[in-house]
Order: C-alpha cells, then sequence, then structure tokens
DNA sequence: GTTGAAAGTGACGTAACGTAATCTTGTATA
DNA sequence: TATACAAGATTACGTTACGTCACTTTCAAC
C-alpha cells in the first residue's frame, strides 16, 4: 500500500487524475486511511499503466473501463473497431492538409483567398472525381499520364511544385510592368528552362497543357487550378516576346 | 434579409449552431423581427460559409472569429502554424496505426497480450533508436539491409507480413501436439517454401538472422519481436525433422 | 503540541453544440 | 378575424478528462 504521492512520483499521473479515476469509478483506491487518504497497491499501479497505455491509442475512458473490467473482452474486434476508427482520422488529417498546402500556394500566387470560392473549388473537385478522369483522357492520351504527374500540383509542396508556384507568383506580381520588362523575361526565361528541363522535347504534349490552360472550362473539367484570364493573355504575350529573341 | 429556417435549409446549419454563434457573437444576425426572430442577409450567408470551410481545416471558433474580423489577418501565418497542427496530429496518427496494428500481430501470435509489456517495449523501441542501428550494423552488413526489410514486420499488416504472422500463430496453437506431427510438419514447409520465396538462397544472411532470433538478448538490442524461448526451441526441432526428409 | 506540506472536498471552466422543457411568435386556414 | 399549429426564443443541463481555485482537514516531522 502506497499513498498517492508515491504513485505520482512513480507514474508522472497528477493527484487529480487519480482522483477523477476514483470519481467515475475506472480506478478506485485499494483502500483510505483513517482520515481518508487514498491508497493504491501493486495491482492499481499496474491498471493505471494500461489505462495510461490504451489512453495513447485513442481510446476514451469509458471504453478503457469496459476493456479492463470485462474478463471476455473481444481484443481482435475492439482493437479492429480502433483502426477503423483511427483510419477515418487518418483520411480526415490528410485531406485537412492537401487543402492547407493548396491554401497556402494559391495565396502565394493569388496574393489573397477567397474561401468561398476555393470551398467550392474543393467540393467539385471531391464530387466530379470519375468525371475528371473521363475529361482527362479525353483530352490527353494514356501515354501522357506520366507527364501530367509532373505538372504542379496546387496540394503538394515539393521542391518543383514550390517552384513553379514562386515563379507564377512573381509574374503576377510584376504583371504592371510590360511583358518586354527584363524582369518578366527573366522569370519566363527560367519558366522556359524548367519546362525543358521537366518535359524534356515533348513538345506535343506542352501543346495540349496550354490549350487547357487557357480555356477557362476545360481547365476547371480536368481539374487545373484556375488561373485567372488577364495573367494567362500577359503569360502568352511575354512567352512570345522570348520566344523571337 | 431571410429567416432563420432559410439559411438551415440552404446550408445545413442547424438552427442552435446558429444561436450559438449569435451568443458568442461569432456571426449576429443582421437583424430581428418585432418578435425577436432572428433574420439574416446575404453577407451573414457568405462568412457563414467562410466559418464551415474553415472549421474544415481544423480551426477551432476562435481562432477562425479572429481570422475573419481582423482586416490585417496574417494569413500566410496563420495557414503555417495550422500546416504545422496538423503535422503533429498526423504524426500521433499514425503512431498509434502502426502501435495498432502491432498489437493486433501481436494478438495473432501470442492469443493474448500483456498490456504492459507491450507498452515498455514501445518505450524502449521509441528511446534506443540510435543503439538499434548500431547493433544491427553490427550484426549484419550494410549489403543486407534489403534483406531486413523483407522480414516479417510486426507494425504493417501488407499480405506478406499477415502471411508470416498467420504461420507463426498456427504454429503456436498446435504446440501440444509433437514436432513431428503432420499439421506441424505441413507448417514448417509452408515456411519453408515462404523462406526460399522471399530470401532466395541467401543462407548465409538467414543463419545470421537465426542467431539473433535464438538469443533474446540480441533480438532485444535489434529490435525483433519477442518469441518466447519454448516456443524457438519447439521450431527448431520441427525444422530440422522437416530437413531431415 | 505545533506547524507546514500534502491531501481532502466542492465547484467552476473548457468546446461546440445536442437535447429537452417551457413559453412566445408567425402564418395559413376556416 | 379567430384559431391552430409550426417554428422560434430562452433557459439550462449534458458531454470529455481533467486544470485550477478556494477552503478545510490530515499527516509526519520536530
Amino acid at each position: 500500500m502506497i499513498s498517492i504521492k508515491e504513485v505520482t512520483k512513480q507514474t508522472g499521473i497528477s493527484v487529480r487524475t487519480l482522483r477523477y479515476y476514483d470519481e467515475i469509478n475506472l480506478l478506485p483506491p485499494a483502500g483510505k486511511t483513517e482520515g481518508g487518504h487514498r491508497l493504491y497497491g501493486e495491482k492499481e499501479l499496474k491498471k493505471l499503466q494500461e489505462i495510461q497505455f490504451l489512453k495513447t491509442l485513442g481510446f476514451n475512458l469509458k471504453e478503457i473501463d469496459d476493456m479492463l473490467s470485462n474478463e471476455n473482452w473481444d481484443w481482435a474486434q475492439g482493437l479492429e473497431n480502433q483502426l477503423n476508427y483511427i483510419m477515418k482520422e487518418k483520411e480526415k488529417i490528410l485531406e485537412i492538409e492537401s487543402t492547407l498546402k493548396g491554401l497556402m500556394n494559391g495565396l502565394t500566387i493569388d496574393g489573397k483567398i477567397d474561401l468561398v470560392y476555393v470551398n467550392k473549388l474543393i467540393q467539385l473537385y471531391k464530387q466530379d472525381t470519375e468525371k475528371r478522369k473521363l475529361y482527362k483522357e479525353q483530352y490527353f492520351h494514356s501515354h501522357d499520364s506520366e507527364l501530367l504527374d509532373l505538372l504542379p500540383n496546387m496540394n503538394r509542396n515539393d521542391p518543383d511544385t514550390l517552384e513553379w508556384i514562386a515563379l507564377i507568383g512573381q509574374l503576377k506580381q510584376h504583371m504592371n510592368k510590360g511583358s518586354d520588362a527584363p524582369e518578366i523575361q527573366r522569370i519566363i526565361r527560367r519558366i522556359h528552362e524548367k519546362t525543358i528541363e521537366t518535359f524534356g522535347d515533348n513538345e506535343g504534349f506542352l501543346d495540349k497543357v496550354w490549350e487547357v490552360r487557357k480555356s477557362p472550362e476545360k481547365s476547371r473539367e480536368v481539374g487545373f487550378y484556375p488561373i485567372e484570364q488577364d495573367m494567362l493573355d500577359f503569360f502568352e504575350k511575354a512567352w512570345d516576346i522570348f520566344m523571337e529573341n
């Protein structure tokens, strides 16, 4: 029989917690002193450790109570249920992660966020997975699919995607200058280099991408991140100037 | 100005929620009727959608209030903070997933769970990542590392690992029979086949694995899942019998 | 016996509503 | 226009797993 102080010292668990576990009858003390102070034995210490461990697995106290007090608890089933629950949580977290990265990238490019618009995009994106695939197959051939994966994806932030985003963001920032301004032309040159690095000489593929990119509807259909019309026009003009030299 | 009923119909948000948002001053109605019924305008509808969207990103209502009412809110910083938070949550979830899978596999093999023991194993495992690597390098050569990855890992549940676990679990189940019993020998044969399938003719590597496996200390050092001594002895005997025929 | 630390018992606060009870308002119909 | 019934208002308790007072009592050392 050891005092509550000993228990907290050995386990790092607070007095309040032990009191609460007593209150909800999850872990009553082995006994009490005359004055009413709680006393714990070896068995209680072990149970306490079990409780702590099960908590790290995401079970709540009610479930833990069931598991530890019911002698015929079906551990296989219980663990599987918990794993299912955890997998759903994981899905949610991964989606949040992806959306947050997309928002941050969009912020870099556009300099602002229209939450309602973004939300609509996301809902649309979630709904039409099947349709989007069909459209992609319509505009691109199957042997283009590897190349499609190389296009910047707003929901990632690998270094490659980040550079594309940085470049587009810089273009947008300098749009007030003429399309032949040296800053613009420097950015275009870097975009040109990076295009060659990434896609080599697949001109046919790039032409198709550009065709889709220039059409807001087609872009939406295949799930490209929306870029405003004047930005696209500006880019095309600057690109043509670069190509002339 | 539309009624609360219209709002719930359009957004799917409950009356209670709207009342709560009014109460905490996150989204006060645009006005009220003479009798005190809440009325909302277009602006409020939009804000409501924004709130809902930000909630899906894991922000709490206090943060959302800050974001939407503070005109100079630093979105880049706010999103990055949230992403950091989410990444930590993801880490936790992944760890839980791995532990749960390990527990389920352990349950299949041993038929029971000693929570305190498993917890100790996990704590040990977390602490000594560095040491474990050193021990592995000591017992195995660098060119064995790919083969080490092929060994069953308790924290996964790919089909391969699952078959190893099922086989070991079946062995354990029939341990009361003699090591030359036909059931046992069938299982050993399958283990033999699978060993060849997986590791080919790397006999040297398998000898080293078996050497570590047979020593409880070495197994602990490199992080192998602990298997009881009598089980190991039983397996070795059955294996020898199989090899004689 | 004194005294200071440790423990006891309430009780409130937390986040974001759900739910129930009771009362009032809005509106469609007779 | 009186009435009935749906919809809304207010109030308040429940939820999870404790943290944090405030105040009182017990324990252990001197």
